[in-house]
This record gives structure tokens, C-alpha cells and sequence, in this order.
DNA sequence: TACATTAATTACAAAAAGTAACTACCTTCT
DNA sequence: AGAAGGTAGTTACTTTTTGTAATTAATGTA
């Protein structure tokens, strides 16, 4: 009988949150703005926005605006989401050793 | 523009499949009957069957029937699974360092 | 005034998750 | 034989979350 740490449940909780794991990993790459993520990532506006609001509250990831013409609003990750780094390593890692080719265009069902 | 890595993609869209993140690190701590991974972790029957089917058809789980009275069968999980826990200790490093007091007993919204 | 641009938000249909009751398969007990 | 009990699921049904496309808000330009 495992006893789940209260902690690891709460932070599986946020990477185990659709898209979150790929606006991560696309943030430590820099700086975005909402469009260029919108079109890096197969994610909808919607829940992109979604995501991001939750993210900033959750204190992982910053919002800039800068009041320009166009406006352009700026993401990036706190120190907080930096810290991440090192788990998005791993899932790299492991990906690389074991994701099979054929696996590639299977979902997960 | 980040280009996405079509690996990572997919181990991304694995592990951030609701509970199968905690599953997972139920597992790593040995192997488990049906029912105790049940009492273990906050899910029910049905998404934890469908989990560990899923899991199973990925090559992460294994599962061993033993024809004993009652019916005894036992998950563990094979070396691609036991290669995630470089993963798993990463975000368990992460959440001690970074999930605060009070985040516990907030959802991500 | 009409239009362009970015960053969202709304409305609605489709898919996935949560809950509880039920089934299948065996074994033991009476 | 028939009832009861244990394990590992499955089914039926409701609620929540996603995905898609159209719409809005704020601002500046022609």
C-alpha cells in the first residue's frame, strides 16, 4: 500500500494537463508571443488561452504586454517553469530511447 | 517557430494522459494487483482498466495472470516502463522545490 | 469611416472522464 | 446442486473537457 505524496500528486496534476507538457517545452525555447505558440503547437486558441491563464496562475509562467501597434503580448517562463528544465529532459530522453518508429503515428488509445 | 519533435510528441501525449503519471510511480514502487492500485490512487475501476490496458499495449506494463483461488493478477512494468523513472524522480524533485503549502489544495483551473 | 492586426472569447457539437451498479469466473460452504 | 464470496473487470448513464469556427475588443492605418 504506496501512500501518493500530496505534492508529486499536485504537480502530476499540472504536467498531466493536456497541451502543458508541449507549452513547456516550447517556452524554453524563449520567449513567445500567443500566435507564434499558436503555430507551433496543434492546439486551438482556445485552449491555448486556457492554458496559459492557468499556467500564469499557477506562477510557471509570466505575461507581458507591451502596448505597441499591434499589441503584442509576450509568455515566458518564471523561475519556477525554468526549474522544469530538467523533468522535460527526461521525457526527451526517454522519447529518444524508446518511442519506436512505428509507434510515432499511433495514438494513445 | 520551434519545430515540435514528433518523439517527444508522443511520449508527451502518453504521460500526460490523465492518472497514467501516477500509475506509473504506484508501479515503480513494485509490482501491484488490480485492487490495490485501486486503493492506492484516486481512480476508479473502469479509467484504472483502461489505463493499464492502454499501458500494457505501449510495453510499459506487464501483466501476469496466476490461476490461483481467488484469481491473482499482478502489473509491473517492463524496462521501457522502468525507464521513465528518471522522469518521475524529476518531478517529484520539482514539486518538493517549487509546490507550495497552499497550491496543495488548489485544482489547476 | 472602413479595414487590418493581435489576442482572445463565445457558442455549440463531439469526446473523454466520473460514478455506481452489474457481470464473469472461479471456489468453498452447506 | 445451489448459494455465497472474492477478484477483476465491464456497462449504462451523467458530467466535464475538448475541438472547431465564428465573433469580439482594442488599437492604429488608409
Amino acid at each position: 500500500m504506496e501512500k501518493l505524496c500530496p505534492r508529486f500528486e499536485k504537480a502530476m496534476g499540472l504536467l498531466s494537463t493536456r497541451w502543458v507538457g508541449l507549452i513547456l517545452s516550447d517556452l524554453l525555447g524563449g520567449t513567445k508571443r500567443f500566435s507564434e505558440m499558436e503555430s507551433d503547437l496543434p492546439i486551438s486558441g482556445r485552449l491555448l488561452s486556457d492554458r496559459l491563464k492557468m499556467l500564469e496562475k499557477e506562477g510557471i509562467v509570466k505575461r507581458n504586454i507591451y502596448s505597441e501597434f499591434p499589441v503584442r503580448i509576450e509568455y515566458s517562463l518564471s523561475d519556477k517553469g525554468k526549474a522544469l528544465e530538467p523533468v522535460i529532459q527526461e521525457i526527451q530522453c526517454w522519447a529518444d530511447n524508446h518511442v519506436t518508429e512505428e509507434e510515432l503515428n499511433t495514438e494513445c488509445e
